[in-house]
RNA sequence: UGGGGUAUGGUGUAACUGGCAACACGUCGGAUUCUGGUUCCGAAGAGUCUAGGUUCGAGCCCUAGUACCCCAGCCA
């Protein structure tokens, strides 16, 4: 069966166009592109968006894609960082064989190119304090003035240049910039910072330097020395561009990559920035970088999106240069997609009401056969416990149900899933009048869910027998944030965090064969959800994720009733 | 008169080189269904930021506006 990105038509954006053309103009052999994080935080879906485009175009054009660790600031980096981006990339489903690169793998030679840039008259060494470089940048509207430095002899430079190399000043006392012009009107362009001094450890190169090249001085030598032939961005990075092809203008470097920028990807109710996403870790209003709710990679696999939905999402939301906000009910909806397709139907009941059937034979228990996934015949049957004690989910039954309701109410007949037809003759209350049991009645004519007389059945119901259910935590999952938009208007984007994202639900039952569900494969509990084992869950004490819902026509429904009734 | 970008249904995209504004998500109906899921059928919803202009014909070309986004890290 192919899945749906294989049988969608050829996608095109305008990036692919310019690939596409650069291709058959013969500006290029091979499409070359590369995936360039830093390691200072997770991956999240933004970051997907472009991991899809770059490992996508290169697969769709005969090239490759490299995987870059973009590693130029020691102080915010980590290899922690580094191994969970290269397992989320994996995960992703994407493969950069040999071609894993570090920019630091480059500091040698852009060290040697920084050199010819200051012979060629075209760097200085500046004394200037940071505040002081910001000072002479002007502003916006006003233009800049040059460093007193700008004329230091070329000879000076290079002496100054090598003695920050070797150690000799502290942080900040001074650091390499361009001679390009102060009163540009791009700022980017009025005399860029290229290196600075930083007296700190990398996570791959150690004590070897104190000084480290900026992301400018860094990005396209390292596009360059790897071939890269189409640099792909976010919008930002735009007004970089020019400074981009003035360095790689200015220096003898190997090939002459090209940047193109789209827009980075928003979702609504969700929030898409690393410093964001850093202090729902660190202020502990999640659980983790991988907490089911958080837009992170490493949430989403412990939530139980399939990395193929993923990808078909991405594939879904094309590329553009417009700032958008994608609807996450879009993304939910890849999701679902896949997870209908291959996902095992599976009993769990949340929230148990003890259901007796009073005909069935005591102490009888019988093995029901039930389909493990309707849309796949090859997924096979299972057998489920039935007998005489049954829980079923406590929304299924209602003693005074309204017109629309018709699952299980007094007097009415229901089918229990590859099971049987059952009639609730009697609702048993405790003191305070809460339903504690329904006793009911089956027909042993209906076995396995048929109905030999063709009698009809407005519902079906999941149900699990008692004495072979096995007890499971399980966590709900909704939107991290309430507002679509969060941080809206300048609302404080902590005050949009939804206080009921998480639930956490004990006394719930499962069918046995979940005793020993795998880790990370997501199952449809029939009727509710799709619904994964947390890492965290172990054969004694199952705790599953709740993925995302089954669309529910009752529950808007019910919804639009409680709008309609004040 | 800083610089750089972007405007197409509620949302995201498409429309080859000027030729009936299309697809998906969502929404609303209906059919099927041993999941109120899936599937199927149907509908509503934009006349393309505004105002002019060119043209037989403009989302696309021209002119003038408007709105929104990005940039003043020794972050990326």
């Amino acid at each position: 069966m192919p899945s749906p990105s294989e049988r969608a038509p050829e996608r095109t954006d305008f990036i692919r166009d310019i690939v596409a053309a650069d291709l058959r103009e013969g500006r290029i052999d091979t499409v070359v592109t590369r995936f360039p994080p830093e390691p200072n935080g997770y991956l999240h879906i933004g970051h997907a968006k472009s991991i899809c485009l770059n490992f996508g175009i290169a697969s769709e054009f005969g090239g490759r894609c490299h995987l870059r660790f973009d590693d130029t600031n020691p102080i915010k980096e980590e290899q922690e960082y580094i191994d969970a981006i290269e397992a989320d990339v994996r995960w992703l489903g994407f493969d950069w064989g040999e071609h894993l690169y570090f920019a630091s793998d480059y500091f040698e030679q852009l060290y040697e190119w920084a050199l010819d840039l200051i012979r060629a008259g075209k760097a200085f060494v500046d004394d200037l304090s940071a505040d002081e470089i910001r000072e002479y940048r002007g502003t916006l509207t006003e233009p800049g003035r040059e460093s007193p430095s700008r004329d230091r002899s070329i000879e000076e430079n290079l002496d100054l240049f090598e003695r920050m190399r070797a150690g000799e000043f502290p942080n900040g006392a001074h650091v390499l910039r361009a001679k390009i012009d102060m009163a540009s009107g791009n700022i980017n362009m009025r005399d860029p910072v290229l290196y600075r001094i930083v007296h700190a450890a990398h996570p791959r190169t150690g004590d070897e330097w104190c000084i480290y090249p900026t992301y400018d001085f860094a990005h396209g030598q390292s596009d360059a020395i790897e071939s890269i032939t189409h640099s792909l961005c976010t919008l930002e990075f735009q007004d970089h561009r020019p400074l981009y092809d003035w360095l790689i203008e200015n220096l003898p470097v190997p090939s002459r990559p090209r940047q193109y920028e789209f827009a980075r990807l928003n979702l609504t109710h969700t929030v898409l920035s690393k410093r964001i996403l850093l202090r729902l870790v660190a202020e502990g209003h999640v659980r983790g970088w991988d907490d089911p709710r958080m837009p992170t990679l490493s949430g989403i696999r412990r939530r139980g999106f399939p990395a193929e939905g993923m990808r078909d999402f991405a594939n879904m939301i094309g590329v553009a240069r417009a700032d958008s906000v994608v609807e996450v009910e879009m993304l939910e909806h890849a999701v679902r997609d896949v997870l209908n397709r291959q996902a095992l139907r599976r009993f769990a009941v949340l929230d148990p009401l003890k259901v007796v059937i009073e005909n069935y034979p005591e102490g009888q228990v019988e093995q029901m056969e039930v389909v493990n996934n309707p849309e796949d015949e090859s997924a096979g049957t299972r057998a489920v416990p039935f007998s005489r004690e049954l829980w079923i989910e406590r929304d299924d039954f209602m003693e005074d149900p309204p017109k629309k309701f018709f699952r299980l109410a007094p007097g009415r007949e229901v089918r229990l899933r590859s099971a049987y037809f059952v009639t609730c003759n009697e609702v048993v209350k405790d003191a305070d009048g809460s339903i504690v049991e329904l006793r009911c009645t089956y027909d042993p004519e209906t076995r396995g869910g048929a109905s030999p007389d063709g009698r009809r059945v407005k519902a079906t119901l999941h149900w699990l027998s008692a004495a072979h259910a096995v007890p499971a935590e399980v966590r709900l999952y909704g939107h991290l944030f309430s507002s679509p938009c969060p941080g809206a208007n300048a609302r404080d984007i902590f005050e949009d965090l939804n206080p009921d994202s998480e639930t956490v639900l004990s006394g719930c039952f499962a069918e046995p064969s979940l005793a020993d569900a795998p880790i990370g494969e997501t199952v449809q509990f029939e009727r509710l959800g799709y619904f994964c084992a947390d890492p965290g869950s172990t054969p004694g004490k199952l705790v599953f994720n709740r993925t995302l819902t089954l669309k529910d026509t009752w529950a808007k429904l019910q919804a639009q009733g409680r709008h309609d009734t004040p």
